[in-house]
DNA sequence: TCTGCTAGTGTTACCGCTAACAGCCGCCGG
DNA sequence: CCGGCGGCTGTTAGCGGTAACACTAGCAGA
């Protein structure tokens, strides 16, 4: 079977199903949807006839009369990132019970495509929409506010949300980190992260990190940079690089766990002392950590329950606060002396 | 701003923009679908009423009166598991310049899930489906059949496509993999894999790898099997497992490059001679591969070619076969003795 | 001058479904 | 015996757009 299917009828509608059954398309459209009283005996005539003929409703037709629309919109910057499918996760697990569905658009942290993105979800007059982050242009952010649905920002509450914000504090995080490091005795710190000027959140972590080591007197020693590529292979190469530039550094602060992992990978190949000499810290939690030799600290970013509020307070389940904050835990693993 | 918007006016319609701009809302219609001759003062006048109200179009009701969507239903079976984005990201690529738009729907690889999932996306009218696998309820089967749109079966080409399928052969894959194992001369062979029974596609490579041991005299001396948690934690503790019951195992194959480089990184701390006296693979080619200590021999799964291909086919870039295989290339990596 | 054509615009009739309301029937209490 | 009510079903009028066609003016060619 080649072709698109050789089919002989039309594609199917309520009035073909009424017509099997010998009842109003309304009796029809009452029995698909559980919606009103149907006495017992059409209910099943109804079914009977939809099950054989195949029918599927047109839910095109059904949201424009109904204007009711089950849709909820996650708007994220990337899926091959391991952060946003758990994001998902959450969501999904809430949405499953209450009928409503989320549709997922990417925008490769692109601030135009997010406005596309949106404008092109927002034309399906969805129930809600969950974005990440609270950085948008301004028209995405008007259009936003003119959609009359639940907003909901998550991952990052450093901002004024639209709507509603769930999230954690991004600056704060890189400010616990610092001081842990600082507490531990570190000194010579030093940054490795991405090269991506839209990743605000990345962006306020090592804003927070370097206003705490500023307080503690002290600034980055060195930073390095990538973007594209394995991130894996990218933290061991990164990792070489800021060791021969400084052979004296005594700690590596990376901006996520896969880069954290390579390093620690090289530090490990190269018979470094950690977390003696040297340590590590990524941030994110990802359970990749939990297979590698030894645990590198780190930061949880409180995915799963971050998806979990946003999708609740979509779904009418949560009295909505403007900021949802979630606090984080730092979690030592092997690559802080304690 | 806690509140959905507190909207002065009603939702914005066709008719207000048209009321806007003083003229009708037909001719509004052509302006924002850039569809036939309007003049170009006309034009700038109603563009200009459009973008002043904030007005976005309603693709509901555009969708039901042109009965054109431009939606493409994607059903994968994970999100969480690397290969599924990057096939993704093959899709969005080339469907980006045709005006079609994703719409992804996850089955956590369970049968009804994708029943459901499938009908969902159905109910929506979209332009074309591209679905992982070719193992469906029948249920499913009837209603793809029935819809009279271009469906594509992605990843697997091992039994008969609905319409179309794009992927790989897995038990060609799963043969040559032990070919190479047994030309490479290692003889006490075991398997670690996933405890899904509705991966087909693992399935079937391990079904294809017995094959061709069988051909050549040979069992699996052992097999593993794991669910949920960490996967690369997963192949430590599982190659643990497997080297205590059998210290004299040759080589581990496994069903996906993430428990392989669990493996691999045991093997390394045990201080074991790989390749020398014992051989791993995987399958995927995942990126981070590259980030490890050695290269973990593996099989390329094309993804992001045949998420390129499939969406060609649902845009009609593509003379359509029933099916379009394509041939994974063997990277022995450091992990087979050559 | 008239016809025919084209570019630009408006009019009409839906698309497939559901909200809202209008029946109809049988049964109850007064 | 009647009004009223609840259970069930049908009818009507859209939802907000677009296809298809109708119309108008302006201009070229006969």
């Amino acid at each position: 079977m080649t072709k698109p299917t050789p089919d002989p009828r039309h594609t199917l509608t309520l009035r073909d199903v009424s017509e099997a059954s010998g009842v109003s398309e309304m009796t029809v459209s009452r029995v698909l949807r559980n919606r009103g009283d149907v006495s017992a005996p059409t209910r099943e005539k109804v079914l009977e006839a939809a099950r054989t003929l195949g029918y599927v409703p047109n839910k095109i037709a059904g949201a424009l009369a109904s204007q009711r629309v089950n849709l909820v919109g996650v708007v994220i910057p990337s899926l091959s990132n391991m952060v946003f499918p758990e994001v998902m996760t959450g969501i999904s697990s809430v949405l499953d019970g209450t009928g409503l569905q989320p549709v997922v658009g990417v925008t490769n942290y692109l601030p135009d495509r997010e406005e596309t993105v949106i404008y092109e979800m927002l034309s399906w007059r969805p129930s809600g929409m969950i974005i990440a982050g609270l950085e948008h242009t301004d028209a995405a952010r008007a259009m936003l506010n003119r959609a009359g649905i639940p907003i909901v920002e998550i991952m990052d509450i450093d901002g004024d949300p639209i709507n509603h914000a769930v999230g954690i504090s991004h600056r704060r995080a890189g400010r616990q980190m610092a001081e842990a490091i600082i507490a531990a005795g570190y000194r010579k710190i030093a940054f490795l992260g991405t090269q991506m000027p839209n990743d605000h959140r990345a962006r306020k972590r090592l804003e927070g990190f370097e206003e705490a080591l500023a307080k503690a007197g002290l600034t980055l020693v060195d930073r390095e940079f990538y973007s594209g590529g394995s991130a894996l292979l990218k933290g061991r190469e990164m990792t070489a690089a800021i060791l021969a530039r400084n052979p004296d550094v005594d700690f590596l602060y990376y901006s996520n766990d896969m880069i954290g992992a390579g390093g620690l990978l090289h530090c490990l190949a190269e018979g470094l002392d950690v977390p003696g000499k040297i340590g590590l810290a990524g941030f994110n939690g990802v359970e990749l950590l939990d297979g590698l030799p030894r645990k590198l600290a780190t930061m949880d970013a409180c995915r799963l329950e971050i998806g979990k509020r946003a999708a609740e307070i979509i779904a009418g389940k949560l009295i909505p606060a403007e900021k949802l904050e979630l606090f984080p835990t730092l979690q030592p693993g092997d690559t802080i002396r304690g």
